[in-house]
DNA sequence: CAACCGGCAATACACACGTATAGCATCCAA
DNA sequence: TTGGATGCTATACGTGTGTATTGCCGGTTG
């Protein structure tokens, strides 16, 4: 048999050599990052000679620029219920990303964190996500245009993407592959439990001292850059 | 005057070539990457010649394997207090680390996603330090070596890591450099204010259906995998 | 038939990289 | 003074890289 889900319910213009050369890319800016992966190796994986490649996508970075618009659009084309409507279904959202192209999924982890311009492309659309979700649920803490609900957001869409970007640590830790579909869940049951236990330690003594030492030290340091006398050691 | 912080209250045979080489090769592993990074980048950045660099470190790698020993060493001392008790002063850790060396942040954050071993090391202890606060704080919920312990441990660890991985984002988002020390204390309440709000959406009726979609999905799932039955609703 | 054009391969080229080697000061013990 | 270490530079070498060039082959069009 041949590879599964690999090509699995695409046009069949994705069959062409093209598309060929571009999930090969894909893989190998995913696995090995964009510096360390060649076009020969590309061109090996896919099957074809290099010259076909440059033919195709004419220099290494036009290659990079393929494989970012197609992740994009692939994103897109799953962003059309649940996501865009500002709903927290960021579990469903993989879900359904992790059965389509788990290609993908790992690219655009290692993108995240390769300079690629798409990967804040897709990081800005995931806080926004967060903070329309925030603004709406709690708009009492979280008011349209704050800063509260801008650094939440950013800071929750961050937690999120962490479970992809750092899916290799994740996987080796937990014992089985994160990016695979059949452990999705096993993640968001985990990310309850997360929240829901840190939510009762900051309810907790400490967890109120904490963040009343963070506040203290935040005022503090916001006038002026100089650490103020705070430190108040949290026992 | 010269730039603060960059061989701040280190021992004076830091001073010496070889640490500013290897304080150069951190930042433009940090900066570029492992693979993008050249030899001859971190000699021009070290003010020396590229001769140099193979006389202290011998070949990349070797740089690489003095850079990772050095962070590792760095982080070592710096886990004296707090974090090796297994306490959650994840906040305070990383204050410190500000502090120290945002140097070594910047290179840990790249080094957990470029492969390096020392990466793994670092994700592990993080991890490690999770489960024991977790399994301590909720031993009912958390039962020591279980499943749920770990998983959730994991997931902490990612969560908690993703605001130095991901950095750049969170900069980019937050209009701030999050790995600047006066901005270590924003993180931490944005943190507080995710875990609560979230927590409150777990424990809704939306909330409440997801998990238990997810639980039946894994049940589906996960045929071989044994989970204990003793999951259900603490409260 | 002839001209052409896109898919594709083979090869050549210039360059930057990691690495190896040789040399030059300075210092310090014998 | 001699003679090696030591810190450091300069330069050469081989290789792998991205890219450019050339040409072949099959199908379409005039």
């Amino acid at each position: 048999m041949d590879p599964v889900n690999k090509h699995g319910d695409r046009p069949p213009e994705d069959l062409t050599a093209r598309a060929r050369i571009r999930d090969a890319a894909l893989a190998q800016f995913a696995e090995r990052g964009y510096a360390a992966a060649t076009l020969r190796g590309v061109a090996d994986a896919a099957g074809v000679s290099i010259g076909l490649v440059q033919h195709h996508f004419g220099t290494k970075d036009g290659l990079r620029r393929a494989c970012d618009t197609y992740a994009t659009d692939t994103l897109a084309s799953l962003d059309g219920l649940g996501v865009a409507g500002g709903e927290i279904t960021d579990s469903d959202f993989l879900a359904r990303m992790f059965r389509h192209s788990p290609l993908i999924l790992r690219y655009i982890a290692r993108a995240m964190v390769d300079g690629s311009p798409t990967a804040a492309t897709f990081f800005d659309s995931g806080a926004a996500t967060a903070e329309v979700f925030l603004t709406r649920t709690w708009p009492e803490r979280f008011p349209p245009g704050s800063d509260r609900a801008r650094d939440a957001a950013a800071v929750m869409a961050a937690m999120h993407q962490a479970t992809i970007v750092l899916h290799e640590h994740l996987s080796r830790r937990m014992g089985a592959d994160v990016l695979a579909a059949e452990n999705s869940a096993r993640i968001g049951l985990a990310m309850f439990d997360v929240y829901t236990s840190m939510a009762d330690f900051a309810a907790s003594d400490t967890g109120a001292a904490i963040r009343d030492g963070a506040r203290t030290y935040q005022r503090g340091t916001s006038a002026a850059q100089q650490n103020g006398p705070g430190d108040d050691r949290d026992h």
